[in-house]
DNA sequence: CATTGTTCGTTTGTTGGACAATTGAAATAT
DNA sequence: ATATTTCAATTGTCCAACAAACGAACAATG
């Protein structure tokens, strides 16, 4: 006979896996404090610092959280903690803009048509508000970039699904900087952005009729706008994104 | 006037920040190998301790990876790194089946339909291959689902679109096993998953064919066949998801 | 009375040094 | 040349200590 490998694990990586089963079992819940470092060594009869790298390991999945020097708590990992490891996942296998556009064909569209039965009048607002900012933008002659980002993400939001949100939001990171270059561009510089805060306009003015083919057919338009920009501008698809695309792991909070 | 929030970071963070960003750049790539802990220590002048702290952030993130017990190097992370904890964090929000149903249904047709344009003739090999292990599973009676998820994942690897492979993993990770509790179901017993099989093999003649709209519209007849499953089943599209479909982690390889 | 300073116990962040276990490679024996 | 035995290098873990930051409670200040 023969025996299996044996999984023979470093304590740290006991240590954390431990604990994330307390948490997927429901017998730690968000918001419940964790024992402090010395307790939980003595508990599992190991070094604090063995500990210490445990826990490393649970707030980069964002299980648990701790408020610079304060005690570690149980966290509901939220999506923005892991997105741009994704992102950064993305540029480091030199995903293509192409990639990213097909994606977004996808779920872009899908999010509007979604948002137009579920949007709320709070979220209709932020949407109207940031119209106007757009325009301000736009007469200021400053980059919209940022707030076509935001436009995207309110209109995925929503869409209230977390599944969705979830799938676009490294896309989106990588994508709509990419666009920045577009703008920028020598070759588009007679592109006017105007066509692209109309497609916005045309777009919430669904959401609030709540007619969801108008919204996707709209949205469908848009992103293929910026693949026809990408096209003009004589860049090629199947070049690798720019590293410097990368986002920066935001600083944790700190209050 | 005011003063911004002091970005003070732990020694341990920095340490990660550091060695990540010289990744992100490009001065250290795929396959190189790290300083010991020990030179690390001493060139950033901190402790042993807190460089081991900051590498355990890195190894999380899939951009360094260390071969238990041995010297740690570069390494392009993977999806299938990442995925995982994304499974988890939708569990954790208590994401219901119609959310995951409504970006399968976005996703899945897309990827079948860049898969007729782009598979080549190995992972069209691989995907009948898995036809007739899933017939045989079917004859033998046991289940199909792991055959099933693994049909997706082909189709989606064959759409040779990286950004699409990592939206759709930790959708699929937890879509596909929900479909575990439909087959067991005592109220879905009579329906047969011949169904299933039969939309596999349309969607592999198509591939063949190189057919992108008859692939996309069996998919999506598929992936509208499992709504209707759930439906028949009188199970809850708005329930949370079992917490127990929550994959573990991997454990890492070990030579 | 609101703000500022003081003190104190608790907890995290970081340091130092130590050692067993494992690994890779060099040196030795067969 | 191949197998075996050293041996130095490196990781994983431990123990002990202390500085820094925080929370709270309370005194002092204007």
């Amino acid at each position: 006979m023969a025996f299996a490998r044996l999984a023979i694990l470093p304590t740290y990586k006991v240590v954390s896996d431990t604990i994330e089963r307390e948490i997927l079992a429901g017998r730690l819940t968000a918001g419940d404090i964790l024992p402090t470092e010395t307790e939980l060594a003595d508990q599992f009869g190991v070094t604090r610092h063995t500990v210490r790298e445990g826990i490393r390991i649970l707030e980069q999945s964002g299980l648990v959280r701790r408020e610079a020097g304060r005690r570690l708590y149980v966290a509901e990992p939220h999506y923005g903690d892991l997105a741009p490891r994704l992102s950064r996942a993305m540029v480091m296998q030199r995903v293509t803009f192409r990639e990213l556009w097909e994606v977004s064909m996808d779920l872009e569209p899908s999010a509007a048509a979604h948002a137009a039965a579920r949007i709320d009048a709070n979220r209709l607002a932020l949407l109207r508000a940031n119209l106007v900012a757009t325009e301000e933008a736009l007469a200021a002659g400053v980059s919209i970039i940022p707030l076509d980002v935001a436009f995207h993400i309110l209109v995925a939001e929503a869409a209230a699904n977390r599944a969705l949100l979830l799938a676009r939001e490294p896309v989106t990171q990588l994508f709509y900087p990419a666009l920045e270059r577009l703008f920028t561009h020598p070759k588009t510089a007679h592109l006017s952005p105007r066509r692209l805060v109309d497609a916005h306009h045309r777009i919430v003015e669904a959401l609030a009729d709540g007619d969801a083919d108008v919204a996707r057919e709209w949205m469908r338009k848009h992103i293929v706008d910026f693949r026809r920009g990408y096209d003009t501008a004589g860049l090629d698809l199947d070049d690798a994104l720019d590293p410097a695309a990368a986002p920066p792991a935001r600083p944790p909070a700190r209050r």
